[in-house]
DNA sequence: ATTAATATTTAGTCTTATCTAAAAATATTT
DNA sequence: AAATATTTTTAGATAAGACTAAATATTAAT
């Protein structure tokens, strides 16, 4: 059984090793969870013990099979927690991490089985990621950055890239929600700027910078 | 703010120091808590200086107003999951005590808060204990054990003495949930056990020692 | 009112998770 | 390829929460 400080390392772990190299650095980990390198060196030989990471001196982490499945559990639950509170407790998307970085360390395998029944088996989190189901396996559309779309190409809201505070408030203000449906009116060519069109109903401009940072599906 | 372990030390405190004495002993706290004295000293220690509790040495403590307000909010917490376990995800009365001991300790306000509307205020949990207000305030009904009711008398089902899963399952087994009018029909001088009818439906036979651990109020 | 029994505290140790400072290994530059 | 810079690891400390064994207070019993 994995404590919760284990947990979170094993979850930054695993996230960093979707993101290209397949090694995490103990400098990446450290950065994320804002911890020194020196804790993080002694809680890899942990984890490494536990044979949830496979770890050589020097040479990073490489996550392991069964870390993998873990990692994904309090991935789901994560997620989980959020879809109830948004859905259920009227949270808005951008209070939910703190909350949910909480709820996920709780253990009672009932609890997320009657959980996600009752939220109706829902299939994404609220900022548009794929919730794990219980043996791991994740659901993958491919998601697309809005800035790539063509002029007329449109979209709907899946993810976000940056998931901060500041950007889901301007989203939420906007009204480019979850699910939203996106329409690419116009590229300014001078900056690469987007004029859409949200929902068939309001039309804005959004920076490129914004653009990159949304992602749809078709 | 307090840590889990600080918090759970608190509420064994505050239970205690309702049962009669004010000054609740070390060993006392030792024993529910399934730790050894030494270990409660050095906790008693920290809650000290903390000023939750007051504190002199071989006197045992007693719990501060700062204290009592602190309990009241986990015990509020823990009261308000069970119900959430019990009326939205189908938990049993015997399978939430474990989850809610976990759940208690999620720090947010506003998550209880919004937890507090969704269950729609409620003033009970679902062994008929009283949810404590936001500001620490309990409803207290009177509660009588049903071993202490006349024959032809009645009462509701608003708690039990025995929280055991052996206890409550028996319970569910005879149909005496909370919320059950119970009607004493008579009682058997020879051992003390009683017949009950429950709900106007079903009439059984139990022990003194279950009528002793049913409370009822009318 | 001593003695015996019980309760509580102290002293010292362990584990988990963190830190700083220094040493060692790897990478990068010129 | 030697010198420099960066990254990672080691060594040694600290704080929280728990333990055992021994010492000290308090309470009960003769």
């Amino acid at each position: 059984m994995l404590s919760f400080a284990e947990e979170n390392y094993l979850k930054t772990i695993y996230h960093l090793s979707l993101g290209g190299e397949k090694n995490v650095s103990t400098n990446a980990i450290a950065d994320t969870l804002n911890t020194k390198p020196a804790s993080v060196t002694d809680m890899i030989r942990k984890l490494s013990k536990k044979s949830v990471i496979n770890y050589k001196r020097y040479r990073g982490v490489e996550i392991s099979e069964d870390g993998k499945k873990e990692a994904l559990k309090v991935i789901r639950k994560h997620r989980l927690w959020e879809v109830f509170l948004v859905e259920k407790l009227k949270f808005s998307w951008d209070e939910v991490h703190v909350v949910a970085e909480q709820l996920e360390h709780i253990k009672s395998p009932l609890l997320i089985k009657r959980l996600d029944e009752f939220l109706g088996f829902p299939k994404f989190d609220p900022h548009g990621d794929p919730i794990p189901d219980e043996n791991g396996e994740i659901l993958n559309k491919p998601k697309v950055a809005l800035s790539k779309l063509e002029v007329n190409e449109q979209g709907i809201v899946v993810a976000v890239k940056d998931s901060s505070s500041l950007f889901l408030q301007y989203l939420d203000k906007i009204g480019a929600y979850l699910g939203a449906k996106i329409k690419v009116n116009d590229r300014i060519a001078f900056d690469g700027s987007l004029e859409i069109t949200i929902d068939n109903k309001k039309t804005v401009f959004i920076s490129k910078e914004v653009a990159e940072n949304i992602l749809v599906t078709d």
